[in-house]
DNA sequence: TCAAAAGTGTTTGGTATACACCCATGC
DNA sequence: GCATGGGTGTATACCAAACACTTTTGA
């Protein structure tokens, strides 16, 4: 059989980008690092690097994270590809976002690695270079769908966490505050945490509380049919 | 100032395919090509084309659906980037999918054009090429999803349009039944419809009344808050 | 006169929201 | 003993879902 070769055709360069979310006490925060390169060596990034010919995008996004955090198993997901002409000054580029989730307490560690990145509250991030900003904002906004709809946002968290982090979690990516009854209830209905005989003594005299996310139950609730909703 | 020119990196083809929804009474279609040229030649495929340097994603998918099909003014909007290695078997080539809704009415003419592009119900569509099955899926996924929260279902219906063809087109993409009086009592208390004297006669003896899109009161109404909710 | 689609409201159940007090503890 | 955050239940308003009959008119 022949093949065409497709030999007329353009070919581009194609970045991956990474907004990478945490989330500490009561802040959304993101990960940014300062280039070290030309163009635009010095400001504030996202982390990023290039497709390679023998990976896909989702292993670019993979490789990108953990070379620049060493950080492994991280949630993610693809956002969206930026192709303005001239968003790169220094070549044609496109750009395919990706956004991650993690639990900075769990990952610390590993990231201070990498002196140059330095996690921001999302509401005071600086301003970032090309069309970052754009990706950070969309980010944000489909973070804030997804987390009504599916349970992700256990992975800004430690694996056993008080009610009341879980929900400053909800206030801090929803921008709005919630009802402590209300939130409390609703997540009890749902029936996918595990209340735990611990409690985290570390932010009242009286303690708190521990739950864990019932991952395996809320599999098999899904495939009952069952939806998350918040 | 000096910029890097990244040469080092790889390069790779971009493709753009476009899953393009029609509606017509029943049923949700989408359209599709014979491929005319190696590889898969004969098979049925999603229209597609290359990114050229010089446009951005959304020109390129405006270009290719324009070029084969001479359709314009096309709702569009991106799905996601599909990175398989192999996924083309003539060259590495990665390909960002679009989802397009058109009235197939009032477009049906320009299609003629190419022959060996054809209508088919979504439900009895033949396998495609590639990774084109999976696109298709996804903007279905897509769709339902978007239809809920925002008015693009009008995209696929004429200008004028009786309740029942919008309850029809509603049952077909969310692939469910939908009670007449909630629906026609939903859609009233929403206020972005404007009924008109006409009537419909085609479909009864009776006749039934027409209506349209109110977009401008849907614009303002959305500046004031108001968001669609199905 | 009858067949075929159009048009029209009300009841009911469930979910979302608003809301306030007692508890346990360390200081 | 008091200040601090933790934990708990109910009443109400609103929205979603179920549901059946009358109207029009061409054949």
């Amino acid at each position: 059989m022949t093949l065409s070769n497709y030999s007329n055709e353009d070919k581009v360069l194609l970045a991956v980008d990474c907004i990478i979310f945490g989330f500490d006490k009561e802040e959304l925060k993101i990960l940014l690092i300062q280039r070290d390169f030309e163009p635009e060596k010095g400001k504030w990034s996202l982390i990023g690097g290039f497709l390679k010919k023998e990976e896909n995008l989702d292993e670019a996004a993979i490789r990108v994270l953990h070379h620049l955090t060493g950080l492994n198993d991280i949630y993610m997901e693809q956002l969206y590809t930026f192709s303005k002409v001239d968003r790169d000054p220094a070549d044609r580029a496109l750009s395919v976002a990706y956004y991650a989730l993690i639990d900075i307490k769990n990952h610390d560690s590993s990231l201070l690695k990498r002196e140059s990145s330095k996690w921001f509250n999302l509401k005071d991030a600086p301003n970032l270079i090309f069309d970052h900003n754009r990706m950070v904002e969309r980010s944000l906004a489909r973070l804030q769908r997804k987390a009504l709809s599916k349970p992700i946002g256990f992975e800004l968290l430690p694996t056993k966490f008080t009610m009341r982090q879980l929900q400053k979690l909800y206030e801090a990516i929803l921008e709005k505050k919630l009802d402590k009854r209300n939130f409390i209830n609703k997540f009890n209905s749902l029936d996918i945490l595990i209340k735990l005989d611990e409690k985290d003594m570390s932010s009242s005299k009286k303690g708190a509380y521990l739950f864990q996310f019932d991952e395996e139950k809320y599999n098999s609730k899904v495939e009952d049919g069952f939806s998350f909703k918040l």
